[in-house]
RNA sequence: GCGAGAGUGGCGGAAUUGGCAGACGCGCUGGACUUAGGAUCCAGUGCCGCAAGGCGUGCAGGUUCAAAUCCUGUCUCUCGCACCA
């Protein structure tokens, strides 16, 4: 079979007939020239002799040089070592017409989920990045396979998304068009890169029975309330229902439970975005700009769907600690739910004179669940600090704003707070070191001393966190510190830090209230609580407040509940109705789809126009979809759709039974295959994709439709691929260049020449201008001017992004697999680089040629490959070998694995007879890596069928030890001799083998020696005085 | 500012976790193949030095017979977060 593919390229052509050239090519060196001419399959090539000397003939035909613009040719190459072109498509098809990697409905033995973060497709195709992640995967379901396990390794599309709607709106045709395009597209690409997925399960978040599915586990988070008491969620028919509820009827009973429902719909300060026309998460909030094209994004109420995440922030939070997850994510996710402990406690803010009775009143009725229209809430992390609260800030949105402004203030403050409201988040942010605010004239009083404290108003409190408001402290807080010096407000200091333990403490400036300390100390100024440390006051002052009614202990957590809805047309509809009132207006009360009348469709639209209204655009839908009759009743749906997020929450559990009808996923699958054992995927989804799914599967947890409490037991990020290295110089306005020594940023943050502050620009030098100086790269033709190099990550704009299909292309998939992984450590950041791709394609011609012959007509063994027992230096560097790949695939480091594949090519390729046992494992080995060339290879050693099923090889610990070592010898801390040695030698003998060391000898007469170590195996050493 | 990670040849990166620093690859130098080289093969390649030898894992100290690895301090870079009370 490949023989046949192989001499499709071979034609005989006269001995004697001399190569010429076609054209005239000036070929110098040219960098950058990326062509690869082996692989043009356009020329052809003849055993011209047969002698190993003497070197092939190309038939002569031209063929354009892609990138010099000329017909050119080779006039002579050896042989093509082998045609990724021809071998791997037939593999190809090879396991898509024998279904090889098809996985069984229920693992058989050990089983192993293995899942990749399925892509958005992007109409631009794949990216080298997406290969990265998928290969280390790849290779890790085809090692497991030969090592018997049951591989569940699935992939698909996260299709919803704004691209695909924006398009929409750009062509005016519907979304699905598009989408079904680029799907189609990624599939052939990842199938051209020759991965071992189970394709019939492959899946899109937009397909109509997979959103069903999305929007019935949104059924279930409706129909949920979480159990604080329980720690669970659990069925809204469970929910308590307090009586005074019960009374006022079912109608107060409905809306009390659409309260409590972990999706609920809330009036939320959200943010819009005009330019998008929808409102988006949080999350997708950058610096006060949309985090997909940068439009402006503005703050405004609107009724929208929420999720009840916070409910789970404790857990979500305390089960990270079972997981095999990267540090650095856990912390991410950590940072993100933001848990903190301290107290809330009610500042006083009626009349002065009512404090008495207000304390003595609490004293009695104790800290009430929600605050008074009398007190000023607070939340602080800091309890011990509350005798040095001398002000109080509430944020410009806190609904006390009006009735604490007194007449005089009116003015400022309504001028403040419509400054803040116009200010985006981003000009909220980028003024952190200036603060404004502004008084409103009124007082609060202090709990514990009875103190009066101005309230001020400042955007530097935020709305959203603890209460919106707080006390501020000056003498520990740096951001009332600063404040206090703003404003020129009373400072206190209650915590002493103690006698100076380091550099830049001012122990007496603190506590005359001129620095500020924000770290735990002993308390001061804090009536009977002084001299306690600020742990013990801490807890102390939590338990007396809580006893007197005046604070309690608190959790806050940075997350938000999630906003769940957006304002567009390609996203999954919201199985919910709108009841409607007489005047055929909604009425406030909701339905929610009956579970058999799943899916909701989207309907068809005519006009995908956006009209700038925060109105979503499925209010254009047709009447009949927008207004059903059920049950005789007309009801009007909810005409949101589900954000991005929703239908990548759940796939990894569709993927398990990807097409069931009567459920979203079978429970004796669930229970077989569950959880995913290895997730690889970028650190982008770090916080956003990682919490969210966590989330859904703990309330499908809960509620008893998935048997574990966490989805991804181990999770690795793959690090950034850079574009190819870049060179840069420095040239000022006149053309001059000059050295980066000699360059550097001025105060307003350009770049200037040092010397004499004229403006320089950063220019690319292109590489062959770069030679090495022996210590740094310079310009060629001016040795004095250094060149910086730097990777810059890819982008259309700078022109450095690499196209997977033309890697193929030009080196085929193996070649790009190998790349991929052998660049260095799967998580690291790096860079691409062209030279080394060729560097592997080398590598795989000479596995090649180890073990096919090269010269024959049609495919055939090498004749150095015969059966017979390896000699033992063989068997040393065979068995070192599977046990180094063996080991290296186990840690997931592919590229060490390679370096040590790359060793054994370099030997056998050296040694005259190549046992067959040896190179059968090494094609094994190397198959999960290379699996086109590895099967080809497989097959022409004379096996009919393919090798994803052999057993992986094993090692022999006995035959990787060789039977003579050299150890070093050191005299001092230099090494001065090596010794050959047994590998088994004692320490006595080591150490006398390197006494009679004749060099050892020498340096040793006539010095005492002190001490001599000897490790066994690794080194001797002589400790001289 | 806070947090995390990383600094090793000309470059990407190795180093069994304290035991010969620089595996493997790229690049470069020289050679072979009766012209040519972007094929292939061979040799060399951390730096200085003709050599003997010396110096070398950002920098400065420390522990140890022995440090890229452990400790202290410090500098630089990358990535997150950024008024979260």
């Amino acid at each position: 079979m490949a023989g046949d593919a192989l001499r499709l390229h071979q034609q005989r052509i006269p001995t004697g007939d001399r190569p010429r050239r076609l054209a005239e090519p000036v070929l110098g060196r040219q960098s950058g020239n990326t062509y690869n001419p082996r692989l043009n399959c356009r020329y052809s090539v003849i055993n011209a002799s047969g002698c190993r000397r003497t070197p092939y003939r190309v038939r002569l035909e031209a063929h354009h040089h892609p990138q010099l613009g000329f017909p050119w040719c080779n006039t002579r190459s050896s042989m093509p070592a082998y045609h990724p072109a021809q071998i791997e498509p037939k593999w190809q098809a090879f396991w898509e017409q024998r279904q090889t990697f098809r996985t069984p409905e229920l693992p058989h033995g050990e089983k192993l989920y293995v899942l990749d973060m399925f892509p958005y497709p992007s109409g631009d195709g794949l990216h080298v990045g997406h290969p990265e992640g998928y290969t280390a995967t790849d290779i890790v379901c085809r090692y497991a396979r030969m090592q018997g396990k049951s591989v569940l390794h699935p992939m698909g599309f996260d299709a919803f998304g704004l691209p695909a709607e924006e398009h929409a709106i750009r062509t005016n045709t519907p979304p699905r068009v598009s989408t079904e395009r680029n799907i189609a597209n990624f599939c052939r690409q990842l199938k051209m890169l020759g991965f071992s997925y189970d394709w019939q399960r492959q899946l899109a978040t937009t397909d109509v029975a997979y959103f069903r599915w999305t929007q019935w586990i949104f059924l279930v988070l409706f129909d949920t309330w979480y159990d604080a008491q329980a720690g669970r969620g659990r069925p809204i028919a469970e929910l308590p229902i307090p009586p005074e509820v019960a009374q006022q009827g079912l109608a107060a009973v409905r809306l009390f439970q659409d309260e409590h429902r972990l999706a609920y719909q809330g009036e939320a300060l959200v943010n819009w975005c005009p330019a998008l026309g929808t409102v988006l998460a949080n999350e997708e909030v950058v610096d006060g700009k949309s985090e997909r094209g940068g439009h402006l994004v503005e703050r405004r109420p609107l009724r929208q769907w929420m999720l009840r995440i916070t409910a789970y922030a404790d857990r979500l939070e305390q089960d990270l600690e079972q997981l095999n997850w990267s540090d650095s994510i856990k912390k991410l996710q950590s940072d993100w739910i933001g848990r903190s402990t301290g107290a809330e406690v009610d500042f006083f803010i009626g009349p002065t004179s009512g404090f008495p009775a207000w304390q003595a009143q609490r004293q009695v009725s104790g800290f009430p669940r929600r605050a008074d229209e009398d007190v000023l809430r607070v939340y602080t992390t800091r309890p011990d600090t509350l005798f040095g609260a001398t002000y109080m800030v509430i944020a410009p949105e806190h609904p006390f704003v009006e009735r604490l402004t007194t007449k005089q203030q009116k003015e400022a403050v309504q001028q403040y707070r419509a400054k803040a409201a116009a200010k985006s988040d981003r000009e909220r942010t980028d003024l952190v070191k200036e603060k404004t605010g502004v008084f409103t004239g009124s007082y609060a009083i202090n709990p514990v001393n009875g103190q009066p404290v101005p309230i001020w108003v400042a955007d530097y409190v935020l709305i959203s966190y603890g209460t919106g408001a707080i006390m501020a402290v000056p003498a520990h807080d740096t951001r009332d510190f600063e404040f206090a010096r703003q404003f020129d407000l009373k400072v206190i200091a209650v915590v002493d830090p103690g006698p100076p333990r380091g550099e830049g403490l001012d122990r007496e400036a603190v506590l005359a209230g001129e620095s500020c300390f924000a770290e735990l100390g002993t308390a001061v100024n804090s009536g009977p609580y002084d001299g306690l440390t600020t742990a013990e006051f801490k807890a102390r002052i939590t338990h007396d407040l809580a006893e007197t009614g005046l604070g309690r202990e608190a959790v806050n957590y940075k997350l938000r509940d999630w906003l769940f809805s957006r304002q567009r047309f390609w996203g999954e509809p919201f199985p919910i109705l709108h009841e409607l009132d007489e005047q055929g207006q909604p009425n406030g009360l909701l339905r929610a789809v009956d579970p058999q009348d799943l899916p909701v469709n989207l309907p068809h639209l005519d006009d995908y126009q956006p009209h700038g209204r925060p109105e979503p655009p499925l209010m254009k839908a047709p009447e009949a979809w927008l207004y059903p009759v059920i049950d005789g009743q007309r009801y009007l749906r909810e005409t949101n759709t589900m954000p991005q997020w929703a239908g990548s929450c759940w796939y990894y559990l569709r993927f398990i039974d990807p097409a069931n009808e009567a459920c979203f996923v079978d429970p004796v699958k669930e229970r077989a295959w569950m959880p995913v054992d290895l997730y690889v995927g970028g650190a982008e989804h770090a916080v956003l994709h990682l919490l969210y799914a966590r989330f859904w599967h703990k309330v499908l947890y809960d509620r008893g439709y998935v048997s574990t409490s966490e989805p991804f037991r181990r999770l690795v990020n793959q690090g950034m691929i850079l574009g190819e290295m870049e060179y840069t110089g420095y040239r000022t306005g006149t053309g001059n260049w000059v050295g980066a020594q000699h360059v550097g940023k001025n105060a307003d943050g350009l770049l200037v020449d040092k010397r004499r502050g004229d403006p320089v620009t950063e220019e690319s030098v292109s590489a062959d201008a770069v030679v090495r100086s022996s210590e740094t790269l310079v310009l060629a033709d001016d040795p004095a001017i250094r060149i910086d190099s730097r990777a810059f990550k890819m982008s259309k704009s700078r022109g450095n992004v690499v196209n997977p299909d033309q890697i193929v292309h030009d080196y085929g998939a193996d070649a790009l697999r190998l790349y991929e992984m052998f660049m260095g450590p799967l998580e690291a950041t790096k860079p691409w680089s062209m030279d080394g791709v060729r560097g592997v394609a080398k590598f795989l011609d000479r596995a090649w040629r180890m073990i096919v012959e090269e010269r024959a007509e049609s495919l055939a063994l090498s004749t150095a490959v015969r059966d017979c027992e390896p000699t033992s230096e063989q068997n040393r560097v065979i068995h070192t070998a599977i046990k180094d790949i063996t080991r290296d695939l186990d840690h997931l480091q592919f590229n060490t694995a390679i370096a040590r594949m790359m060793e054994f090519v370099n030997f056998f390729t050296k040694e005259s007879t190549r046992p067959r046992v040896a190179m059968e494992s090494f094609v094994l080995l190397l198959a999960p890596f290379a699996p086109h060339i590895a099967e080809e290879l497989w097959q022409s050693l004379g096996h009919s069928d393919t090798l994803a099923y052999e057993p992986w090889p094993v090692f022999n610990e006995e035959l990787t030890r060789s039977q003579t070592i050299e150890v070093p010898v050191q005299v001092g801390k230099k090494v001065r001799a090596k010794i050959t040695v047994p590998a088994n030698a004692t320490s006595e003998q080591l150490e006398a083998a390197a006494r009679t060391n004749e060099k050892i000898a020498a340096i040793l007469a006539g010095v005492d020696i002190e001490k001599v170590i000897v490790v066994p195996g690794r080194l001797v050493n002589f400790q001289v005085k």
